[in-house]
DNA sequence: AGCTTGCCTTAGACCCTGTCCAATGTAGGG
DNA sequence: CCCTACATTGGACAGGGTCTAAGGCAAGCT
């Protein structure tokens, strides 16, 4: 965490409160929070931080490869502060809860040349769908 | 195609000229239309239809999974018909474009029954990324 | 064929997510 | 401690999608 406070340092950014704020409410696993929930919890800590920050910070750390995105829905998109440990994600298909998950094998072993298209294939990922303990009760 | 529209039919689908001509519009493989590509498409050929009915009418196609969404960048769903024949994604980073695969092996099998947080998992879907021939040129 | 009924369609207002901009503020090097 | 380039702000804007009230029409019934 404040190991990521120190990188973002190296790489020539200018720490700002917002900034770090920012950080900090992305930190933990099973994270996976939409802008609009960084921007809330944030702005509990730091009342007058504006969308447009929270928009801009969540970019570059995006950028910078520190937090990944992740589209599940067509809605808005989630940030995933864990992008150091490669994982996957397991979805409830009732109210949207997600968790990061570890699956064994690797997928991109999985396609075959004549199935790449003449792509250069670079990475795949996997979302597991299923109902999660709560919403099976 | 008409096997569609009878399956629908039976389940109590009436049958309008809008409905048919957004099905007639989602015909063929590696079809991957976003809505609104969906209604001038469907307009070309009915012009008063409305994005209302088209929405709609998706709305519904999926439900009855006949049709597959696809949220592939956070921007627009796209809407993939070949919902019968199981297969994954590769999408090209740069263009969007989208190829439907075939990987081998089961995802489904991958995720370890110590990873699965008591879900009841249902179904896998494995996105590949990378670089289509078209813009590696 | 004509009637009836309830499902469909329509246009447009509206909402949510996200981006852009010009003006203002401030981190951090000198 | 000052300067300046980089950050932040709020508000306007854009794209994708949903909702609603009013009118239209498919299909079952006679």
């Amino acid at each position: 965490m404040s190991d990521l406070l120190d990188r973002l340092r190296e790489g020539g950014w200018r720490l700002t409160a917002q900034r770090r704020v920012v950080a900090e409410v992305l930190d933990g696993d099973h994270v996976h929070l939409t802008a609009d929930e960084v921007h809330s919890r944030a702005a509990a800590r730091l009342p007058e931080i504006s969308r447009a920050t929270v928009y801009n910070t969540l970019r570059e750390l995006v950028q910078r490869g520190e937090v990944v995105e992740v589209s599940t829905d067509g809605r808005a998109k989630r940030y995933d502060p864990n992008a150091h440990r490669p994982h996957h994600h397991l979805l409830c298909a009732r109210c949207g809860s997600i968790r990061d998950v570890h699956p064994t094998g690797d997928p991109l072993a999985n396609l075959p040349a004549s199935e790449s298209f003449g792509f250069t294939v670079l990475e795949a990922e996997v979302t597991y769908r299923g109902i999660c303990p709560d919403c099976a009760a």
